[in-house]
DNA sequence: AAGATATTGAACCGATTGGTTCAATATAAT
DNA sequence: ATTATATTGAACCAATCGGTTCAATATCTT
């Protein structure tokens, strides 16, 4: 069974023997949502074996830990599946405030929110280089957050507004695990961008 | 060893026999600070014992399960814990949305943030009683919001701005597991309160 | 066919999980 | 002292946890 997309194209030579059936991009990229859906505590080796059709002695060959896989997991959200190039798009402003903010429920992805929102309940339990990585991310954000409130034309000063407009993501992709119909999720962003509008 | 409040209050009928050494309400105000910073999964019996100092024999002799154990913490919580009847105070308005966001940290519990808010990363894990009681905990609390949103004059229809209020909240509560620093909460309420006077 | 590599399944490990049972003991009223 | 109740600690249980090891097999190159 072939369950890798390109299991080749990470082998650096081509060598004799059995090719690679999965390759690391893919297992993260089936771990990921498992994680995402259970928290780190909950989610089993079981789960994983499950998700990722790869058995443990694969995963185990391919990392070293669980506390490895999870933090690779996060490592590769950030650096593929995060929404956060949408706020580099020209021109910067509302709108790509407004589109970023969409992306959280209105990709491909089956799951709703944002990956490292939802760790964040997690930092108990999990690496400290994951809660590191994270925590990164989140400052990133507020930067490129306040790129964006700087293009456009604010009474308020634009760090508290870029600060706002980072709480209220966090909040609303909390409530995204919670109440996941479209149509309100349509109307919290409506209304919010209203508020933005008028600051 | 005497740890509990008043563990005959509880008591129905004045009775021989070795009177109780501990009450459930106590019992639930331990845990429920082990369940908050753990999780549900992460939070062991083990855990649990040591933090109420009761036997895992008392524990299972005064909750038939962990599951029952954490849905009466949950229950406890909202009829005890939570700071949502500052909402009711005369007279409504700002005020008292700048109040109950700050009870989430300058309360005197060594826990930060808001219990519920919390337990939403859980769901997945908790019993469905525990969901739907936090699920009403939700829209009972924004219902209240609104009635002091409607004691101010705002240009902006109360209902989103109750709505604002609620999602600030919850993304409020979550950071406050990650930076707990007094001032930058400090700050980011003022600016939020800012924001709602000028809609 | 031979050699090299990838992958699997199963067996195993010690530790821990939630959960049960019960004898022993402590503390009270009578 | 007797009786009733509360509580503990320890011994269990089956199941699962994360983790390791390895023989067997599959699939490639040569």
């Amino acid at each position: 069974m072939i369950n890798c997309s390109d299991p080749v194209a990470e082998r650096t030579i081509v060598s004799r023997g059995r090719p690679k059936n999965f390759c690391r991009t893919d297992i993260l990229e089936k771990a990921l949502p498992v994680f995402w859906q259970n928290g780190f505590a909950s989610t089993s080796l079981q789960l994983l074996e499950q998700a990722t059709g790869v058995n443990k002695s694969g995963l185990y060959s391919e990392f070293e830990s669980k506390d490895v896989l999870y933090t690779e997991c996060i490592r590769h959200y950030l650096a593929n599946g995060s929404s956060s190039e949408i706020l580099n798009r020209q021109p910067l402003g509302w709108q790509n405030i407004e589109d970023f903010i969409r992306a959280a429920y209105c990709g491909e992805s089956a799951q709703k929110g944002c990956f490292t929102v939802s760790s964040v309940r997690d930092f108990a339990n999990i690496p400290d280089e994951a809660c590191d990585m994270v925590g990164k991310c989140f400052s990133d954000l507020e930067a490129v957050i306040l790129q964006n409130v700087q293009a456009e034309t604010t009474r308020m000063d634009a760090r508290p507004v870029a600060e706002l407009i980072r709480i209220f993501f966090f909040g609303f992709c909390m409530e995204l695990g919670w109440n996941t119909k479209k149509a309100t999720a349509d109307r919290k962003v409506k209304n919010f961008m209203q508020v933005l509008y008028s600051l």
